[in-house]
This record gives C-alpha cells, sequence and structure tokens, in this order.
DNA sequence: TATTGACTTGGAGTTTACTTAAAGTGATAT
DNA sequence: ATATCACTTTAAGTAAACTCCAAGTCAATA
C-alpha cells in the first residue's frame, strides 16, 4: 500500500504518517526498489493503534515510549503493562472530566431553551 | 480576591489569568485604586466556567466567541444555546472515542496479564 | 520526448495555549 | 530609609503536534 492509500485508509495525512516515521513511532516500513513506501500488514497494524491512542489524546512521548518498549523485546511486558494502565488512568480521569461538562453545559442549554419557550424571563450568566 | 488567591482557589497560574484576561475571556476584572486586581464574585464564576469547560477540551476560541454572545446581549441567546449544544456534540463524541480506546487498552493490559501469569506465551504485537 | 503526477528528503513554518522575561510601581517589613 | 514582595505591563519564548515548502526522482502518459 502507498502513503496516500494509508492516509485515506486511516485518515491520516501522508505528511503526518512522515512524520511518524521520522520520530520513530512506526518503524520498518518496507519500501520498493526506488525507494517509495509500501506499507504492509504490520506496519498498518502499528498505524491504526497509533491512530486510536492518539484519538483519545494519548500523548506521542508515551506511544514512543511504548514502541521503544516494544523494540526492546519481552523483557520489558511488565513495564508495558505499566505505561498501558497508566494511560487508562488518564482516560478515566479525562472521562470524568468530560461527563461533570456534558452536566453543566445540559445545565445551560436546558436554561437557554426554557428562555426559548418563555418559561423563564430572568437570567444571569453564567 | 487578588490575581493569587484566585489562582490557588481554580489552580490556574496568575500568568495564565492576565493571558485569559488579555485575550478577552475575563472582562471587566475590578481594580484597586493602584491598579491591583480585585476579583469579584462575577469574576471568580466565569473563570470558574472557563476552567470548567478548558478541563474538557472546549477551545478557547469557541470560549471567546460565547464570551463575546454573552457581552452582546439578550438577543444571541439563541445563538449561545447552539454554540453549547455544538460543543456537548463535540464532547459526547470525544467520550465515544475515549471509551474505545478504554476498551482497547483493557484489552491489552488483560493479555500483558496473561502473559505475567504464565497463562499465555506467545504474542504480537500490536 | 516532454510533461504530468505521486512520490522522496530535509528543513522551515504554523497553531494552540500558555509561559517566561524584563522593567517598573507601590505597600509593608527591618 | 531601604529592601522585599506581590503586583503591574509589553513582548518574546516555548512545547506539542503537526503542516508546508523546495528541490529532486521516477514511472506513465500525450
Amino acid at each position: 500500500m502507498t502513503i496516500a492509500e494509508v492516509g485515506k485508509k486511516y485518515d491520516i495525512t501522508p505528511d503526518t504518517l512522515r512524520y511518524y516515521e521520522r520520530i520513530g513511532l512506526i518503524s520498518d516500513v518496507p519500501r520498493t526498489k526506488n525507494g517509495i513506501r509500501d506499507y504492509d500488514e504490520k506496519s498498518c497494524k502499528r498505524i491504526e493503534f497509533i491512530k486510536c491512542m492518539r484519538n483519545a489524546g494519548v500523548e506521542i512521548d508515551i506511544l514512543s515510549k511504548y514502541i521503544s518498549l516494544i523494540e526492546t523485546g519481552k523483557s520489558t511486558v511488565e513495564e508495558r503493562k505499566k505505561l498501558l494502565e497508566d494511560q487508562r488512568e488518564k482516560l478515566l480521569a479525562k472521562q470524568k472530566t468530560i461527563n461533570e461538562t456534558l452536566d453543566r453545559l445540559n445545565y445551560k442549554i436546558k436554561i437557554y431553551e426554557d428562555i426559548a419557550s418563555g418559561k423563564r424571563k430572568d437570567f444571569t450568566e453564567d
């Protein structure tokens, strides 16, 4: 698969894919005899994983660390597990924050609805 | 309240509070005769709101727009409601993304646990 | 054969959201 | 009185994560 195809498949620009490769997030991407990237299954899976984590806001530094642990080999399994657990904690905290903010948004939207329907005349921001 | 006190109360640095004021996110902060900020209830509520939204990842541009709508007056109620609804949609989408990523993290962590407990010997990343 | 188009590289530029620095003011502590 | 401390301003600097640009290569098509 060419870089354009992979980019389309995962909704990542070729520039970003090259950037990820440059910083070591994606390694060992196969090339044609002319030096053009020809992504294989393994690379695609890696990209899909990174895309998923990045979408949720996991930082590149963390992902770099994780990838380097994988590349170091079996001895890093415990450390990898710890890293993923830490990220899970962060995402759970983020989830909680978002829920709180959603409650607040719902409350404010309701006030605006009441104003629109004439149920409420007075209101003070915020 | 001084800027340092407000900063401590909401866990925002004084520099960030001045920055928010500079870009128009927080306006009409009262001052002492010497020009020192003396935050009142209204300013504090605004800060608390902004902090909540920023924690959830709502962008400063969006908050600026919202604040300017508030300052324009009652005629913008409908537009404000729309803006908040858009942000709610974004947060719901983010929530969904995070949940998917959490599922994936849980799956991977489980694999690492199985490896640690000897239940599983073979594994291929990712 | 000439041009088009997708790819390559290295490096510079952009965006968002702060963060820090430099220079100065004014009230309080020694 | 002098030094300390928290505050003030304007402006420049930083970090993270891309994003774009210039110059060049190669295969395919007009």
